[in-house]
DNA sequence: CGCTTAACTGTAATCGTTTACAGTTGCGAT
DNA sequence: ATCGCAACTGTAAACGATTACAGTTAAGCG
């Protein structure tokens, strides 16, 4: 309700003497003293919005990405956030529930005024946001892959050579008859896991079958579970690789269930090695995707941009680890 | 880059116009597309400070709470989400990594010009955040239990009524020596679970034994693997309650590595029945705070108050569940 | 072709800060 | 006491939008 006006009222000083007792700048000590007297006695708050406006800045970081309820994103914040608590920036999250519209036009009204930067991990390969990205007149940092011909500074993970580890060490383990549960084909990592896999099983010297690749509709436990479910011969399988971990816990789940060993009928390798890996019985085998380590490197990116405007853009590769736990032990 | 002053020039009109068509407001058809053409040349894009300066709103919400990892908080975020997509208010969420301080500057900053409500569960009973709470000038809702002097909306869960649920299960079930895997007591939810559920033991007709609750100090899967592995003789137990399913969940798999049968020597009951229950083995038997639901009816009482600034404040309380699973059958 | 009225447009004030610039004050040195 | 200089303070102009109000244009109608 007050303003700074009222308390430069109060305190009988001018409204730039306020201004700079709040911001720390020289003011005789008796000068502060009846400032901050005035400041306690009218409960005065500076309004962010004002000042935001007049300095240019929020001091804000927006972590956008689409999907709350997988825990790669919430390991990804952690990362974000670690990185900034050092930094006077603080982290403000915005995370899409419906349509590709309401998070473009989230991302620009954090861009014009509410927010000095942005790290985006879009899961949903639409164009608009691709647009988005590069019409954004601020920094960026955008996690996961890179459109071609966007030029913004870049963290992300080579999952190809996840999931080619993956292959190779269930062949190493004896299983030959490989499997996908894969993503839906409308999100990036449900199209590039689905390549990267045909490509892995090819490198091994194995034919690719289509039908090895089963789509689950969402990344969800439930999704997984339901694709296992549709599974009408598993003997023509003896692992499955899951696109995330979620989707190899309902597997599981089914296969438990249903009296599929695992690993003795078929092993199960997930992917992000999320905390679920370890608490499921048997414990899973799962590729890392280092999304923590994403985020931490995301945020340093945005610090460096917003420290140093001018810089050419960077782009930056993590290298995936393969977990192994019980999950895909030998027969 | 571009300003609206900008854009009315490079349209010729005045900058009245151009903020009339971006706002919807009646224009002739002739100017309409005159100051859209300029708006597309320049890629101008409105400044949010400056207007949310001017009109005094945000029209975001910022939903805050303190642990990013907590998949109950999760779950809440989607209800908060799903009730606010159908508003004008976008959700912005804050997540408070460190200290009290920390979150306390977030939320003052935010509450100054950068959000037009507030929804916060607070898990850490700090009082500078009580006072915080009933300082700030805005519309709050409280997730969780309402400190006493404090007037706002508030939606909270019977959680004693949970956790007599819990153990009067499972004496029906044929427990009678019950322990308690805590959270830790600098948190609310660790102080309130340790005496509702001693009142559910005595309630139930038998006597309460100190030695029966084990404090562990995060509310975690290593948390609960390393409180079972503290405990030096499992015949004091047949049941544990933990303070939330992550808890439980470690707790189960010290138990599986160790050859302790669930729920054959002891059963298991978690809280919070998030994801992971379903997915354990065995299932995990769970009391479901409705902490998706919680978060619904924040939302819905936030757009309420901001409608109806002058109301009376609402307390809205929601009953729990127990959602029985094999973790807790039958000896 | 005037007149009335509705529809649109422009001017300028305003929101609450910060900050350049000029003006004032206080203090030590002479 | 006076001067010089540093340290502080106040005035007023921004920042980029919205909007009341008054002024203009267009349209409808006899």
């Amino acid at each position: 309700m007050a303003n700074i006006e009222a308390v430069a009222k109060q305190a009988g000083v001018s409204v730039a003497s306020v201004s700079r007792v709040i911001n720390g700048t020289a003011a005789r000590a008796d000068t502060e003293a009846r400032v901050r007297k005035a400041i306690a006695e009218l409960d005065y708050q500076p309004n962010s919005a004002a000042r935001a406006l007049k300095v240019r800045q929020s001091e804000q970081i927006c972590l956008s990405f689409d999907d709350l309820a997988n825990p790669a994103y919430i390991a990804m914040t952690r990362g974000v956030g670690r990185e900034l608590s050092s930094s006077k920036y603080r982290l403000i999250l915005s995370s899409a529930f419906s349509s590709v519209e309401e998070i473009v036009k989230h991302l620009q009204t954090m861009g014009r005024g509410f927010a000095d930067g942005l790290i985006i991990s879009p899961i949903y390969s639409d164009e608009r946001i691709t647009k988005l990205i590069s019409a954004l007149q601020m920094p960026v940092v955008l996690i996961g892959n890179l459109p071609d011909g966007v030029d913004v500074d870049n963290v992300h993970v080579d999952s190809s050579a996840g999931i080619a580890m993956a292959v190779e060490h269930l062949i190493q383990t004896g299983r030959t008859k490989i499997g996908l549960i894969n993503g839906p084909l409308t999100t990036k990592p449900g199209v590039r896991r689905k390549a990267a896999f045909e490509k892995a099983i090819k490198a091994a010297g194995f034919k690719f079958d289509k039908a090895s690749v089963i789509q689950a509709n969402t990344f969800s436990p439930e999704a997984g579970y339901f694709a296992f479910s549709e599974i009408n011969d598993f003997s023509k399988f003896d692992a499955f690789i899951c696109a995330n971990d979620q989707l190899a816990a309902g597997a599981m789940k089914f296969a438990s269930e249903n009296g599929i060993s695992i690993p003795g009928d078929i092993a199960i390798v997930g992917i992000d090695n999320t905390d679920i890996a370890s608490l499921l019985h048997p414990t899973l085998t799962s590729v890392d995707l280092k999304a923590e380590e994403r985020g931490e490197i995301a945020a340093q990116l945005i610090l460096d941009r917003l420290a140093n405007p001018d810089r050419a853009s960077k782009q930056i590769t993590v290298e995936p680890k393969l977990v192994i736990r019980e999950s895909t032990a030998k027969k």
